[in-house]
DNA sequence: CTTTTTTGCACAATCGATGGTGCAATCAAT
DNA sequence: ATTGATTGCACCATCGATTGTGCAAAAAAG
């Protein structure tokens, strides 16, 4: 019956099979039929054919000829937390709502390998590139730039196009206010009982930094230098500052800025290796939402950036090429202590 | 200088810059041309005139002509939570170090999805397809099958391809017979006070469940059908669920056996609405390592599954065509509670 | 019954890379 | 010097879909 079935039906085996052209066979699966004045019954014909032979066309045949392929990258750091798990999960709805195939990619927070990344979508021409978290955007840009890509960034902004990023400075000061309001007047925290951990030299950090000192100075008086530790953003590195500061002044802070929830992993881990006294008393501000850190033993408050309110700000900005670049805040949410919010993952039926 | 920097260089266009004939470029770029018996010094001056060009191959139409696109594809049900994201972290390191492009999309468990988002890869000529979680493999399957592409089932078995799954039934059993190892022989676990949540109408929650009520039998006696309570993989109707069981027994089962992290997060819902003190003397199991969810204020138990154990497999077996499909069980790890462990992201290298 | 207009479709070039084949030029062998 | 082998590369068809163009046949206008 079929030809070999192994092999996909092309525009090819449906001209021979019904004696109409191979371009008329392409116009009515490709819907520009009208424009060329086929007959409604031939297009009939032809749809029932494809059908019949599980029709599907070739994509790469496609995307060299019209040099698009349908295409949306996303490119992250890293997967595993749940900041930017949900970023790919509601990345992934927005494109598909407009019919298009996500594509996520990492890329391990390596500026040559975001460069390289890029340049391997941009050989299968997709069409636009969500750059998020990159440690060089502008890398990033000068890559699609020469390949004329659209693209934008999202959580660290670059100079060279628009960025969606949160809104760090006033998270941060929310973050930090928060953590002071939990100590009552009568036992107020002390400069060097709140210590910041975590993060790097990007502009997230930074700001979250400035927002942190800038609170810490109006409401505690001061803000001694040693209270702020970028440890990057691995668990690891994480970990071993806690260890440090521990054996260094014989307990933790009472109250810690966590930079992220990977930093907040080093905590973990560090807790693993010390008794429940050790954290009988502290309070943790994290910026980043994660559902089960915030129901640990300790008050946690989390930063909860808005996800879904930067996806939906980039997919508007990025057709936007001719104003200058600008960068474009989204304001995060305070989430108290034992909150288990609803995620993306909400949207899904579920079949039980 | 370049004609247009703005579209890519080709392999025409260095063949015109250089008077070489396209097909001697492409063989000296795509590495063929020692076969080809092209002398060194053409080959050298090809490659410099590439890099000057910053020429990339077109992957679109290599993989139009060569009906394969250096793309290995995941498909998973959903990005956001700590176990399909580490599988997707783990998965792209094994693709990347084997000089592909990983792509990653989700399709929501959805069988209809699944098949879609299947026959769009393939329409992308994706070289091979690891379907991780799948409710309907075998459909999937008959995808993949008629495009010949090679494909492997991973977490949720499939009948008519290999499968790597996690032992569910010896993890249920391990997860139970620790759940009631918590409590003490003075004050044992009647086995109505241990119930099981979440889950649904998959070979991984029948098998777990049959671990479950094995030993549930086995170590106290009985196993009443009304303690076992699938709710599907949401957060939201396993929250329902608990909320149920609060209000008809006026408290929680002092021991839980939740049947994924995904569920795990419905208690979290619960928690959110009621005081502390209705968890004080809770014990949970759950199936899935989550590093915060470990760290909760009660006892949490938790079953780490073998994302690199099965990811490794999987890649063995998808080439394995020739014998008949097979489920192989990759054995997971029992985690006690207030454990930290390390994860696909503690690979990275990390810069501050 | 012509001429003009419209309808319906076929033809052929094109996108960029690949690989089988063939043909000069060079070199080795007799 | 003639034949045969080897080297080095160009030519061209091909992968499957798209799209500008052209041309008959049918329909409408005169």
């Amino acid at each position: 019956m079929k030809k070999d079935s192994r092999k996909k039906a092309t525009i090819y085996d449906l001209s021979m099979l019904s004696g109409i052209s191979p371009s008329t066979v392409s116009a009515v699966l490709n819907g520009t039929w009208r424009k060329r004045r086929i007959k409604e019954s031939t297009a009939e014909l032809i749809r029932d054919l494809a059908e019949k032979h599980q029709y599907t066309t070739n994509r790469q045949a496609q995307g060299l000829r019209r040099s698009r392929s349908g295409l949306v990258g996303l490119m992250l750091p890293v997967y595993d937390n749940r900041y930017f798990s949900s970023m790919a999960q509601t990345f992934e709805a927005h494109v598909r709502q407009r019919g298009q195939c996500p594509i996520v990619v990492s890329s391990s927070r390596d500026p040559q390998e975001e460069r390289e990344t890029a340049e391997n979508l941009i050989s299968y021409s997709i069409d636009e590139l969500f750059i998020c978290g990159a440690t060089d955007p502008d890398g990033v840009h000068e890559v699609c730039e020469a390949a004329g890509l659209k693209h934008i960034n999202i959580d660290l902004p670059g100079t060279k196009t628009h960025s969606v990023i949160s809104d760090n400075y006033e998270g941060g000061r929310m973050l930090t206010e928060a953590i002071i309001g939990r100590f009552a007047s009568d036992d107020p925290l002390s400069p060097d009982e709140l210590s910041l951990f975590g993060g790097r030299n990007d502009h997230a950090s930074r700001e979250r930094i400035r927002g942190f000192r800038d609170v810490k100075r109006a409401l505690l008086g001061a803000d001694p230098e040693a209270s702020i530790q970028p440890t990057g953003y691995s668990p690891n590195t994480a970990r071993i500052a806690f260890e440090a500061f521990f054996e260094k002044a014989g307990r933790l802070p009472r109250a810690l800025f966590i930079n992220s929830s990977i930093n907040f992993e080093g905590l973990l881990r560090f807790m693993s290796a010390h008794p429940h006294e050790t954290f009988a008393d502290l309070v943790v501000g994290c910026y980043d939402y994660d559902p089960f850190g915030s129901f640990l033993p300790f008050p946690v408050i989390m930063m909860r950036q808005d996800v879904e309110g930067m996806i939906t700000k980039a997919f508007e900005l990025i057709e936007e090429t001719r104003t200058p670049p600008k960068i474009h805040l989204i304001r995060p949410d305070l989430v108290p202590p034992r909150t288990a919010l609803t995620g993306p993952l909400d949207g899904l039926k579920d079949i039980v």
